[in-house]
DNA sequence: AATATTCAAATTGGATACAATCGTGTATCC
DNA sequence: GGATACACGATTGTATCCAATTTGAATATT
């Protein structure tokens, strides 16, 4: 059972040396999504990707394409590929839907209590704190998403994981879009109280903790500016 | 927001104009693996499909690569595609994640009440107890599978929707592999009871109903079978 | 001067061609 | 006789090529 590029990216996977060439472009576009150095609704031309990396064009458009199933970027018509820039609703629903499995999800952590995944979530909370204090930003959201990430992999249940850092990049990206200097660093350092609270098995209290959690970070995302996505003209100037 | 190839598999979807060449071969591949026409395991060579399709190795490409991202088929370097053979773990996984998406989502439909959802959902209802007491056998096991992603759908969600859809075909593929033939009929017709419930506003019933419904449907298969896929035989043999 | 038409540059979509790799069968060597 | 080495066939991986489409600008037209 092979990890899809999107987890590969949240998870220290050990098998670095199952790359295949486009797969290690994946990443890498990736994570310069997630990272904000490609902005949202920026032009992915093959030509020059392909220059970047030194490969030909179709070894690019087999990674675009794994990027476009995951909503990451958009490829319209001979009108090429650029990063996505999700709508209002699309934005609304990635976090709803993040609402909807992260904290179900919880119980089965609880349940499936396994020490190496604790130990994990622990180190991951530590270096999150350690990022913020150094005033290490792009570090800090990315350990941030790595730790949602990993809680669901802690279910034992890969298909979950890859679910759940699908979403997340995802998050990343709207964040990007539509983020306020708030979305950043308002609530980091807290997901130590929700360690504390699967471990004290206060499971109910952690799921309306998590769900909590994630409300308030689309909450800070601001939904009223405009996504500069394609509009529909013919329904907006219905004369 | 375009539809996944996945998604418009399931839902009616009126915009059969917009299919490229590949997106058709996506869509008659999955719908030919979830019809148990193509059984797991099936060698899918990109020349014959070529072939068979009309069109070069390039376009079959693409389209092996999306079913591959969704689990549907495997592609091993320099060893082709084939139909995946989900492991009884990915099965288990696959289940466990539809019992936590499911019935977490009922409530959101249950909100989100829209009458058009509705009458979709009657009308499988109705369409799936006709085709099986026409004993039409694909036919309701077709339906069935509409019906559970139709209400994802019509949580409004479509992000929820087309992770549900994902989850279906992969379902219907592990039945293909592990089913027996309790796999098939054994709990139709009932999917009138739940919609019941929801509109009588017993949500959390109809949640416990939905996880019961699929912890059923993962009871029929049977995961002593031996799945056929590749086998660790050095640990097997380990004299 | 404003609008419409045409043309050219750039970029993508798809097909073909060549190189790399894997599995299998055969031959050779011990 | 058995095992290793080699080679062949088949199939995939990657690059290049050509046609199709879009986009923007320049020119023509009213």
């Amino acid at each position: 059972m092979s990890l899809s590029p999107n987890l590969s990216v949240y998870v220290t996977s050990p098998d670095s040396k199952s790359d295949s060439r486009d797969e290690k472009i994946v990443r890498e576009l990736l994570q310069a999504i997630i990272d904000r150095r490609l902005r949202p609704g920026t032009r992915l031309p093959e030509d020059s990707l392909g220059e970047a990396f030194k490969v030909s064009r179709t070894t690019i458009r087999k990674a675009l394409q794994k990027l476009a199933q995951q909503r990451l970027v958009t490829m319209a018509h001979n009108r090429g590929a650029r990063v996505a820039q999700p709508s209002r609703k699309e934005a609304e629903d990635v976090f709803t839907a993040r609402r909807l499995l992260e904290s179900a999800l919880i119980p089965m952590v609880h349940q499936h209590q396994q020490t190496p995944a604790y130990a994990e979530l622990h180190k991951l909370v530590k270096q999150e704190v350690a990022a913020r204090e150094a005033g290490q930003w792009q570090e800090e959201v990315q350990l941030s998403a790595r730790f949602h990430v990993q809680l669901a992999v802690a279910t034992g249940n890969l298909i979950l994981g890859e679910q759940v850092a699908q979403l997340t990049s995802l998050s990343s990206l709207i964040i990007s879009l539509y983020g306020t200097s708030a979305s950043v660093g308002c609530d980091c350092g807290e997901h130590k109280d929700l360690l504390k609270l699967i471990e004290e098995n206060k499971v109910e209290q952690a799921q309306k903790w998590m769900d909590h959690h994630l409300d308030k970070i689309y909450r800070t995302i601001n939904t009223s500016l405009d996504s500069g996505e394609d509009v529909d003209f013919k329904s907006l100037f219905s004369s």
